[in-house]
RNA sequence: GGUCCCAUCGUCUAGUCAGGUCAGGACACCAGGUUUUCAUCCUGGGAACAGGGGUUCGAAUCCCCUUGGGAUCACCA
């Protein structure tokens, strides 16, 4: 079998650095009409949740695809079969759906999938990648290695404790073939293991990094087929990227050295290389690194600090909490955080894809930020939508310099395109959304009037729901705590608000029409009659009143919302309430 | 520790490849203003080329060193 020498040989390596401002003039001065043959994937492996690393990724994966009319392929690598969930790929799945990333190749699932190169789950391609194995091994480019799993740990350690890095010492290749022959009839352990030729430094070619070049003896006799017979990561990557024709590899830039492995794979099993595009990695504002660790740490932190030595009941079981407290390195279940997080009123951080949609963004306004962390497109365009992305996007702007995530910025990015949406659509997907996370207010009467009252002065479609939390509760449940704002609204100056309420409530009852425009009017008649005409010294005593604090949607709205028994209710209570406890 | 990658306002970035405008924008921040609360909204402001050497008439931009940050060194991907 011929193994070719690494790279440069091949029509796509020569032609990779710059392809895309190639294909994108082509494509736009119409010299090249047929249909190009890029073809990208996002290759996650389902162990957790698509997180805003991954779908950056995939983001870009998508647009480079869609600006080359190429295709985009999405690949599950599921070779992991003790970490691997059927749960977690169809998380992906709806993750990368919200976020209208449309695979044309892949998994089907709704809208997305099909192509004729599967199996698309790494999985079920075990015969595939036996078959590439055995060209290697008729090369004499691959090994069985016998060593135990504790034996190279404990090489390891020792290379740790003498500062240097560890490299297999390929003491399974000195075996006999009788030796070999005899362990793998006893049916003892083993491992396949790639032979790295003998040859000078290699040299990776990067379209965002440049070219980047090591010794070979960086690279050592590395696994490619695990004890269970399951490829390595490195193995099945390179098989399936080449038999399913991917000629653009997007990824994190903690594969930037495993690139060498990969080459010398493709190589030694006679593939192109792929074109690599490694990008920065996404960092906390701290500086370390997003992870999904956050939320678990944070827990902790909050936790210790607080001195909690048991869960609240009913939302870890006492099992999974001592495990939990045993070890850093035992992390809760997502479910299990969620449920403690929210029983203990702690903020856990937004990481995950999902994280967001529960925070109430919009999936464009994620797709954009995320674009902006590690791309630009020039010329001050901050905000911009799929079709712009893909009409701009290019490899030659992708940022080197790892970035870190501004959560204050996502913020500000989603209240503008939560407030260029005209009524009727904020109405619709904060239903939707509502539908999904706060059911309360999915079933409010009123919930267009919901809508619009909340559009102007949300956030997040979450933002709605927590400033208006006083709509779903009874009544007779209404409490109002002392804070600053109620005490000066209620309580502080010469004249009282709480004084004022009796004359409220009795202006509100007389209302025989409950209308928006009806209490405004009553209420700025009350205004002038009670305080010098001063909107703000009735109203807010008012929002306190029904609302138990000091926010509220704008007044009139709030009362429309509530309806006028419960306001008159709410009000009379609140009135009661601070005459008996407080002097007034 | 070895190897590799990276370096412009607090943050994301434009400008770097083809050296030459008081280094531009956005978010955040600060000061005013509008508003019945919160949130908006309007006006204004401060804010950066990590440090040191070169090359050059001229360096954020090219080269070298230092410093700092990060990745990686698995039968995880």
């Amino acid at each position: 079998m011929v193994v070719p020498s690494y790279c440069c040989v091949c029509i796509r390596c020569v032609r990779s650095i710059g392809t895309n401002t190639r294909l994108q003039k082509q494509k736009k001065t119409g010299a090249g009409n047929m249909s190009s043959n890029v073809k990208t994937r996002f290759a996650p492996s389902p162990t957790g949740h698509l997180h805003v690393g991954g779908a950056r990724t995939a983001i870009y994966c998508w647009a480079f695809a869609r600006a080359n009319e190429g295709k985009f392929l999405l690949r599950i690598e599921d070779t992991d079969q003790k970490r691997s969930s059927e749960q977690a790929t169809a998380g992906f799945f709806e993750d990368l759906q919200w976020l209208n990333i449309l695979w044309d190749e892949g998994p089907t699932f709704e809208k997305a999938g099909g192509g004729d190169e599967g199996p698309y789950f790494q999985a079920q391609r075990l015969p595939v990648y036996r078959e590439q194995l055995q060209k290697l091994f008729d090369a004499g480019l691959a090994y069985y290695a016998f060593e135990t799993q504790k034996e190279l740990g404990e090489e390891r350690k020792k290379a740790r404790e003498e500062k240097r890095a560890y490299r297999y010492n390929r003491a399974s290749l000195e075996l006999s073939a009788e030796i070999i022959q005899q362990n793998l009839d006893e049916g003892k352990p083993h491992v396949v293991r790639f032979k790295v030729p003998e040859g000078g430094p290699l040299t990776m070619q990067d379209c965002v990094i440049g070219d980047v070049t090591v010794e070979r003896s960086e690279v050592d006799d590395f696994v490619i087929f695990k004890g269970d017979g399951y490829p390595t990561y490195h193995f099945a990557v390179v098989v399936d990227d080449a038999l399913m024709n991917v000629t653009h590899v997007f990824r994190g830039q903690e594969h930037l050295n495993n690139t060498f492995k990969h080459n010398l794979l493709q190589d030694a099993l006679g593939f192109e290389h792929p074109t690599y595009a490694h990008m920065s990695l996404i960092f906390n504002p701290d500086g370390s690194k997003m992870s999904k660790r956050d939320k678990d740490k944070t827990l902790r932190k909050f936790v210790k600090e607080n001195q909690i030595e048991k869960a609240p009941a009913g939302c870890v079981s006492d099992e999974a909490w001592a495990t939990w407290q045993a070890s850093k390195d035992n992390q809760l279940s997502t479910e299990d955080a969620t449920h403690l997080s929210e029983a203990l009123g702690v903020t856990l951080p937004e990481i995950n894809v999902g994280d967001f949609k529960r925070a109430g963004y919009m999936p464009e306004v994620l797709l954009n930020y995320l674009c902006l962390l590690g791309w630009s497109p020039g010329n001050d365009v901050e905000q911009f939508d799929a079709a712009f992305l893909v009409e701009n996007f290019s490899l030659d702007r992708i940022v080197k310099s790892p970035a870190k995530f501004d959560r204050a910025k996502l913020l500000a990015f989603n209240l503008d395109a939560l407030q260029k949406l005209t009524s009727e659509e904020f109405e619709s997907r904060l239903f939707s959304w509502c539908e999904v996370y706060a059911p309360k207010f999915a079933a409010l009467e009123n919930f267009a009037l919901f809508a619009s009252a909340n559009h102007e002065r949300s956030k997040t479609y979450k933002d709605s729901t927590e400033t208006s939390h006083f709509l779903i509760e009874p009544d007779d449940e209404i409490s109002w705590p002392e804070s600053k704002p109620v005490k000066k609204a209620l309580l502080k100056g010469e004249v009282t608000g709480l004084s004022r309420i009796p004359a409220i409530i009795d202006g509100l009852k007389s209302l025989e029409e409950w209308t928006n425009e009806s209490i405004d009017a009553c209420l700025h008649a009350l205004a002038d009659s009670l305080a010098d005409g001063s909107l703000g010294k009735v109203a807010q005593p008012v929002r306190i009143a029904v609302a138990g604090g000091p926010v509220s949607p704008p007044i009139g709205d709030t009362l429309v919302l509530l309806g006028k028994e419960s306001t008159l209710h709410r009000l009379e209570r609140c009135h009661e309430h601070f005459a008996s406890t407080c002097d007034v």
